[in-house]
RNA sequence: GCCGACUUAGCUUAGUUGGCAGAGCAACUCAUUCGUAAUGAGUAGGUCGUAGGUUCGACUCCUAUAGUCGGCACCA
């Protein structure tokens, strides 16, 4: 049998060893659709129709598309295991994910094990040596529910299919499971997997519903493949910001009190950094900086709303008899300030941001690191404008998260949330006009984004930000919210041109969301090579001797300290290699080494981070450029290339 | 909140069927005074997360509870 690629090449399909199987397959797939492949020595080679006209075009091994088909055969596989090992198992869903694949199984109540996954995986490596055939069959929807009738879950999946359509069933061996596919031809192709994982989730992804067991795991298309992804996942443990944030000294938890953290002096000291340089900025895009109280009484979260729908997540407490509640949100205290005093059109665009602690209570299994926190400074702002001024603000706020992120070479991209299928508020004119008006700010300032239909929030639509970092996960940071409810609720106005009362529109924005949360993000990213002009410690001086070169060390320190820097001695009787190594591990930018040398001619010898060069420059040269690279806001290494 | 795992010195951790809790790093002391990733010797440091229980005897087994971690759900 000849297949025909998207370029006109056309491949012949051997007849070597069960080359009629291997020719049913390719015919079923032509007809229902599915995956074809080459037999040759590249066994792995798959082909997907472009056409209906039995043109093929190649899904290199390469492409997160043979990896997702082989994921799901995987699955399959991993299923196929457990039902032979375990009598009576009962499946869930198993599909393929980003990176591996999961199935959600129902072992009767028997509690998975570790060394459980071990006996999967030789009985998985058994079956894939017995390279049973994948074969695809249509069937009736009755004929569905009579193969799956021992089932609950496929039989509940199977009856909300269309009855008049055929259901395909995927067949191995003697395992059968319902999936629309595709697959690859047979089970041989999954050789190189691991199953990493055991947890609980719920049945349809719903907490009302029974919790099965998922096992994760991951399947690739060569041994080098899969130990390349094993020690992306290793680096990502070296990065952790949980371990760095330990022996960095940046941050800590305690017991008495889950997710609420501490920080350390030299987390503190980074986060001041961002802190100063973000007033800087909102003083330059002219924002009015406010602080606005933690604890406010009942009565303004019945105004803003938050009472009624938010109220499981508010720490509430009782002073003098009246209840009060701990803010999750700066919204209304902005607003307070917004409506204490009278507006004319002259005054807006209004730009109030707050640096704005917030408490949330989250559920205790929510609880991560820096990451998800039950305390969390916002970096918030509320920007009140008319209609007409809508667009530039959008613009201005594009331009300023383009200039913070690139800061820290993150990369994002944007996603455009729109208006929810019921339960919203607003006009549905206004709700169009505000969509277009956000899409548009993004086209005329050159950013591209992607739309989220209904997944707008209840009172307007809005702009999240995906940030990447150099591992190329992504993570959501800042947001742009347009908000048509809270105005409403307070009675927002300002007197326009006629002097007339009128609405004003309100933006709610964050830019890194949260400090507590991006500076984890950050911390990973760099690995805790943070970039000079955050660094909590930027330089550390290294006398060879501190009896002999102690004293000048000293007063160089001092010099340093006078033009701004944060330095630090180590003059313990230690060997220098031993100090070295320490200022190494704690990823200080710069370390100076004073010795014979320097205090004869006054230079300085410096090493910078992630280099081995000794380098002897000038005193004045070395604070010249070290100021530089803190005004520019260098970066210190390229993440993605750090030694861990 | 739910499912599961884990919790041993400041940190990283060993501890085999229940029988005196062991190490490396850090700290401290002494010697060493040293030019780019760990000088050597010694000292001290533990109610084995917490509270119960079983047992002659519990770090080890059981129950409860707290925290952490991996997921799920949640993130108006």
């Amino acid at each position: 049998m000849e297949l025909i690629l998207k370029d006109g090449k056309k491949i012949e399909v051997e007849n070597g060893k069960n080359g009629h199987d291997v020719a049913l397959s390719i015919a079923e797939s032509l007809a229902k659709n599915s995956i074809a492949y080459k037999l040759n020595d590249k066994l792995y080679d798959l082909y997907r129709p472009i056409s209906g006209d039995g043109a093929f075009e190649l899904i290199t091994k390469e492409s997160p598309e043979a990896f997702h088909i082989l994921n799901h055969s995987a699955a399959h596989l991993m299923a196929e295991a457990i039902s032979l090992l375990f009598k009576g198992a009962k499946f869930g869903v198993g599909p393929a994910i980003e990176d591996g694949f999961y199935y959600d199984v129902d072992l009767n109540g028997y509690v998975l094990k570790e060394e459980d996954l071990k006996k999967i995986e030789s009985k998985m490596k058994e079956l894939s040596k017995k390279n049973e055939y994948i074969i695809r069959e249509d069937v009736s929807k009755e004929k569905a529910l009579e193969l799956f009738k021992d089932d609950e879950y496929k039989e509940e999946l199977i009856k909300e299919l269309d009855p008049n359509e055929e259901i395909s069933v995927y067949k191995q061996g003697s395992y059968l499971d319902l999936c629309l596919g595709p697959h690859v031809p047979s089970t041989s192709f999954v050789k190189f997997f691991k199953l990493d994982t055991i947890a609980g989730a719920y049945w349809r992804g719903d907490s009302k519903n029974k919790q099965l067991t998922r096992i994760y795991g991951i399947a690739c298309f060569s041994k080098e493949e899969l130990e390349r992804r094993e020690q992306l996942k290793e680096e990502a443990k070296k990065r952790d910001h949980r371990k760095i944030g330990k022996e960095l000294g940046l941050f800590m938890m305690s017991e008495y009190g889950p997710g609420f953290p501490f920080f350390l002096p030299n987390g503190l000291m980074l986060r001041r950094q961002i802190e100063n340089w973000w007033y800087k900025i909102h003083d330059e895009y002219n924002y009015k900086l406010i602080k606005t109280p933690i604890i406010l009484s009942k009565e303004l979260w019945l105004t803003s709303g938050h009472w009624d729908h938010y109220k499981e997540n508010m720490y509430t407490t009782k002073i003098d008899e009246r209840d009060f509640a701990i803010k999750p949100m700066n919204c209304p205290g902005a607003i307070l300030v917004y409506n204490s005093e009278l507006h004319s059109y002259h005054d807006l665009p209004l730009r109030l941001g707050e640096l704005g602690l917030v408490h949330r209570h989250e559920a205790s299994g929510a609880l991560n690191g820096l990451f998800r926190v039950r305390c969390f400074t916002q970096d918030d702002a509320h920007i009140f404008c008319t209609r007409e001024q809508l667009k530039g603000e959008i613009e201005t706020l594009l331009g300023l998260y383009d200039k913070i992120y690139s800061v820290f070479g993150l990369d994002y991209s944007i996603v455009l949330s729109t208006k929810p299928e019921k339960d919203y508020i607003g006009d549905d004119e206004i709700w169009a006009e505000s969509e277009a008006i956000l899409a548009d700010a993004c086209k005329a300032s050159g950013h591209d984004f992607k739309i989220n239909p209904g997944d707008g929030a209840f009172y307007g639509p809005k702009l999240d930000f995906k940030l990447k970092d150099c591992m190329g996960r992504i993570w959501q940071c800042g947001t742009i919210q347009l908000d048509m409810n809270l105005p409403e609720r307070f009675d927002c106005t300002y007197i326009n041109s006629k002097g007339e009362k009128e609405r004003p529109i309100m933006l709610h924005r964050a830019i890194l969301g949260s400090f507590e949360r991006f500076i984890g993000i950050i911390t990973e990213h760099f690995a805790g090579a943070f970039p000079i002009w955050c660094a909590p410690v930027q330089i550390k001086v290294l006398p060879v001797n501190s009896q002999v070169h102690g004293k000048f060390a000293n007063e160089l320190v001092s010099k340093l300290k006078e033009n701004g820097f944060r330095v630090e001695i180590d003059d313990s009787e230690e060997k220098l290699g031993y100090r070295l190594r320490n200022s190494v591990i704690k990823k200080i930018p710069y370390i100076l080494v004073i010795g014979d040398k320097e205090v004869e001619t006054g230079n300085v010898t410096y090493r910078k981070y992630g280099t081995e060069k000794q380098i002897n420059v000038s005193l004045d040269d070395f604070i010249k450029m070290i100021k530089e690279e803190i005004d520019s806001k260098a970066l210190l290494v390229d993440p993605k290339n750090l030694k861990l």
